[in-house]
DNA sequence: CTTGAAAAGAACTGCCT
DNA sequence: AGGCAGTTCTTTTCAAG
């Protein structure tokens, strides 16, 4: 586990709202000069608290109006493998993250589609035929907000 | 509404997965010239197609290793405003994302903390005393995977 | 840790097909 | 639209205090 200092701390924050920032301008607002912010940043990618950098999509803008939380209960009977299930899952263009979780449900998608047309489609064609799938419960997305978060 | 071409889609893709590589690498492996792709980048951002740049962090790495969902039926009773659920859940630093939704539930929070002990004391202490808060539910993220989705 | 500077690479511009 | 050549800017690395 690493261990940040307060220093760390705004900097994962800053480049968590905007990862375009430079070293420099960081650094400006914490009081650290450029290549002592830029050591950090580095420190933490190295040390694998930073994975990645990635855009974050418009998906309105792109003319995929509607996102739909759906949660999945497998199914007891039939033995049908998780395997099964995560290999029918990932060729669904339409799902956007698979995450396998504990409780009510054994899956949870987050699925976007152009309009509620197009998520009709999907669930009866794609989802609904999954292999194992049970109960199956939908959440439409009206608004979302990030937030930092407790690191971070 | 954003057209797309199939090299804005293939670069759109490239960035998702990882928002380091040069615009000219992204063109290389497209047959592109470094500033084909840049202005496509370019127009992209501008177009709004890309709402901005992020790090991902790695929650195991930085000692959070419980990730849980919560889905949230706030009560019908106290005509309590969905400004004030908001504006409290605003305030828990171990939410990293407020979803209003459609559905069972009228809010889906993503919550981390430390440990399962740490986690209880989040929903004890914090998620059980937010205002008009009704019926919650949990789900523990075993797993996740993203996918590139259909724009994209 | 800092400042200053140099080298490398990426971003950006103008002009041309 | 795309490509080429050039300029400008950061990022990255190093030297020295």
């Amino acid at each position: 586990m690493i261990a940040l200092d307060d220093a760390d701390r705004a900097i994962l924050r800053a480049l968590q709202r905007d990862a375009t920032q430079s070293a420099g301008a960081i650094g400006r607002a914490l009081g650290l000069s450029q290549p002592a912010c830029w050591r950090r940043i580095k420190r933490l990618e190295e040390a694998g608290a930073i994975a990645g950098r990635r855009i974050v999509l418009d998906a309105e803008a792109l003319g995929f109006g509607v996102t739909v939380f759906l949660g999945i209960k497998l199914a007891a009977r039939g033995r049908v493998s998780l395997e099964d299930f995560e290999r029918a899952v990932a060729a669904i263009p339409e799902v956007q993250v698979v995450q396998h979780v504990l409780g009510r449900f054994d899956y949870r998608l987050r699925v976007t589609a152009r309009d509620i047309a197009d998520f009709e489609r999907v669930l009866r064609r794609r989802i609904m035929t999954l292999p194992g799938v049970g109960q199956v419960e939908a959440n439409v997305l009206l608004s979302e907000e990030r937030r930092p978060g407790p690191l971070g």
